[in-house]
RNA sequence: UCCUCGGUAGCUCAAUUGGCAGAGCGCGCGGCUGUUAACCGUGAUGUUCUAGGUUCGAGUCCUAGCCGAGGAGCCA
């Protein structure tokens, strides 16, 4: 028997037999000769078969596989300029492990709500092999950049006993008869951390109930939080500029096949690259008054159309800081030059993605935090032991944190998050 | 939660003023030694989202509901 080989080495066993074990991608019955595209899960390659050259229950075979079947073949690679990929397979032997059914994904368009249905069908497709490939090296390059840039991974909890910010909905579990909540956030335990271990990262998925139905939102999602102690908001954003950088470089260095493959205009993440502009909110306000919004008052939120026209005026991502503090979330430190705003930044991905990291310096102040609890109707004993951090060597420390799917689908230059991870949860639909 | 649009064959869609339910792809059968979403011939395929209503007659009009998509708000 013929060795095993996988699809994405074929090109260093030209010329000696092998066996691929896989699945039919699709076949083209030319009568006496066959095409058959194969994929392993590694890549796709397109097999031959001639009549005259296989048994002629291997050639009955062959024209028996119905899209999806699984297989084994052997034969022999070999460089073929017309074959999709520049190799193809001589098919010596043929071998059917199953015949699938009439398999309801064609090569031909469908519409959302189909592929969505099939989502575990769909994830079989090249197009989406490439876009999770890229979310796998992003979620690599994430990990590489804090593990050497001195951040130690502790991980926070999933199951919490209250909000962390009190701001948005979340999903209630039954804990033995209490109730417990799926984190969404993990930063306060970051700053426990933080002043335990320094520079610390969390890494994992979120959760947020909000009945969100737009291209940016999913209800489960993967974020990855640092904080740092004796951080400030100006060290916050150097950090996130560097880090952004290496991502984006990596990608393009990396998983360049992949971005061909899915029609990515690379040269816009090509300026990903330290220094990002940094402006204040009052600047975002004045650019918007600049550019078709006249009538935005100081001290309101940004919504996606703003975001988009505040990007568009940068060719990198941009940070925009000191917002309000009214708006902001009750741990983030006032700017003590003015305590309006507050020492939080948000990045802004170019070509209209929007917000991938949130951050900033967090206040150090216990009389603050207290004030800023009772402000905003938290449960105070629910934060004793967050208090307790300003209690016993409290220091200045910042963090910020990164949605991952987000990221992949500016990376990916993707209309919606839903493409960026395999089984997306999203309000009404958690199937499959 | 609000606004807008949609639901017809396995899929993508068409169906004139309310008048016989259609096409392409996929699938079955036949043909083809270089296909790239092959091509040529041929055949089968319907609870028109659901429940009511108007009408001689409803895919089409009315009412209610269900499901989906896009956007808003909120956020990463």
């Amino acid at each position: 028997m013929a060795d095993h080989v996988y699809i994405q080495d074929i090109a260093s066993h030209v010329g000696k037999e092998v066996a691929l074990k896989g699945w039919l991608a699709d076949r083209t019955d030319k009568g006496k000769l066959q095409f058959l595209k194969i994929r392993d899960g590694t890549g796709f390659i397109q097999a031959v078969v001639f009549q005259k050259d296989v048994a002629p229950e291997t050639f009955d075979a062959a024209r028996k596989l119905t899209q999806e079947s699984s297989l084994v073949v052997t034969g022999i690679p070999r460089a073929e300029a017309r074959a999709p990929g520049g190799f193809e397979l001589a098919v010596k032997d043929l071998r059917i492990v199953q015949i699938a059914d009439d398999y309801p994904i064609t090569p031909k368009e469908h519409g959302v709500e189909f592929l969505m249905a099939n989502r575990h069908l769909w994830l079989r497709s090249p197009r989406q092999h490439a876009i999770l490939r890229i979310r796998a090296r992003i979620v690599k390059a994430i990990r590489d950049w804090f593990d050497d840039n001195g951040f130690l991974l502790v991980d926070t909890p999933i199951l919490t006993p209250s909000a962390c910010e009190g701001t948005t909905t979340l999903f209630a579990t039954d804990y033995f008869g209490v109730p417990a909540y799926l984190a969404q956030s993990g930063q306060l335990y970051n700053e426990a951390n933080a002043a335990a271990f320094g520079k610390v990262y969390c890494f994992g998925p979120t959760f947020r109930a909000e009945k969100s139905k737009t291209r940016r939102h999913l209800t489960e999602f993967w974020m990855v939080e640092p904080e740092w102690a004796y951080g400030t908001l100006d060290d916050y954003m150097r950090v996130g500029e560097e880090f952004v950088s290496y991502i984006a470089q990596t990608i393009l260095k990396e998983r360049a096949p992949e971005l061909k493959a899915i029609e990515r205009d690379v040269s816009k993440l090509r300026n990903v690259a330290p220094p990002f502009p940094k402006i204040s909110y009052t600047d975002a306000v004045e650019i918007l008054h600049q550019h078709g919004f006249p009538e935005f008052q100081w001290g309101e939120d940004f919504g996606a159309p703003h975001e988009t026209t505040i990007s568009e005026q940068f060719d990198k991502p941009v940070f925009v800081h000191r917002y309000p503090t009214e708006m902001k979330a009750f741990y983030m430190a006032p700017d003590p030059n003015d305590p309006k705003v507050c020492l939080g930044a948000d990045l802004l991905a170019p070509e209209g993605y929007g917000e991938i990291i949130g951050g900033g310096e967090r206040s150090a102040d216990l009389a603050h935090l207290e004030r800023q609890i009772a402000k905003h109707n938290l449960p105070r004993e629910a934060y004793e032991w967050y208090l307790d951090l300003r209690k016993y060597g409290a220091v200045p420390h910042c963090g910020f944190g990164l949605g991952v799917e987000r990221t992949v689908a500016w990376i990916c230059k993707l209309d919606h998050v839903r493409e960026t991870v395999p089984y997306p949860r999203m309000l009404e639909r958690i199937y499959p």
